[in-house]
DNA sequence: TGCCAGGCCGGGT
DNA sequence: ACCCGGCATGGC
């Protein structure tokens, strides 16, 4: 019964979020590499010098020049790191999936999260986005937030790790990528509000009269409906 | 103006 | 198994 209250006051207080802001699968991947650690903003300018220069198509952006897809990284914050995971991903891709995302989102979903992960520069965040916002797998992205709010909201215990953090979410809700998709977008706006790492308590929450509430129960699909 | 953002890695204990 | 510093820019 929480976790639905939980999910339909989010839908409540903050409508619909209609992620991933962007259209394409690589757009999609891109801004999974450039947001980490990073305000959505700064990647979106990333993103937006990358379109400028023609560069969001996997033919044109293997063609660029390790400078010039720095310099369209650089607003995005790390961008000597980023641009090596972007590039380490396209060497992956041509040798794996002969250079088409067509067939990577082919690959088995554990088999396409267990290759991501092995390469640089992308973790179980970054690859959980590709699957989920690219791929739409049902794999929940335990996103920093999402664990700040859960374990503040005394659902899984302070401290818990990702892998943790998203066992728990897989088991109790169902395997629906576009409840995955819309409620960890909720979560994340929630946290950008009412949930900053610096902010000791949520006291200005909207969630704040779940605090203890621990006791859940599965939802089903219609709590897509709520709001 | 300082502090933070939709992480990840490598090295140390 | 943890803990830490480094990586970097733009906005509030």
């Amino acid at each position: 019964m929480t976790l639905r209250q939980f999910f339909a006051k989010m839908l409540v207080e903050l409508g619909p979020q209609d992620w991933w802001p962007a259209r394409t699968r690589l757009e999609i991947i891109l801004g999974a590499i450039l947001v980490q650690n990073t305000a959505w903003q700064n990647a979106a300018l990333a993103l937006k010098q990358l379109r400028q220069k023609g560069l969001l198509n996997l033919a044109r952006l293997r063609g660029a020049s390790r400078a010039e897809m720095e310099s369209c990284v650089r607003p995005a914050g790390f961008f000597r790191q980023k641009t090596r995971t972007i590039q380490k991903f396209l060497t992956w891709l041509e040798r794996n999936c002969h250079g088409s995302l067509k067939t990577m989102f082919s690959l088995k979903t554990e088999l396409a999260r267990h290759q991501l992960l092995a390469i640089k520069g992308l973790g179980p965040e970054t690859v959980d986005a590709i699957l989920l916002y690219a791929g739409h797998r049902p794999v929940f992205v335990a996103d920093n937030y999402t664990r700040r709010i859960l374990a503040r909201h005394e659902m899984v215990k302070s401290g818990a790790d990702y892998a943790e953090v998203q066992q728990f979410l897989h088991q109790h809700l169902p395997a629906d990528p576009d409840i995955y998709n819309e409620y960890h977008a909720l979560l994340v706006e929630v946290g950008k509000k009412y949930c900053k790492r610096t902010d000791p308590l949520c006291d200005k929450c909207p969630l704040q009269e779940f605090l203890g509430q621990n006791q859940l129960m599965e939802v089903s699909s219609s709590m897509m409906n709520v709001g």
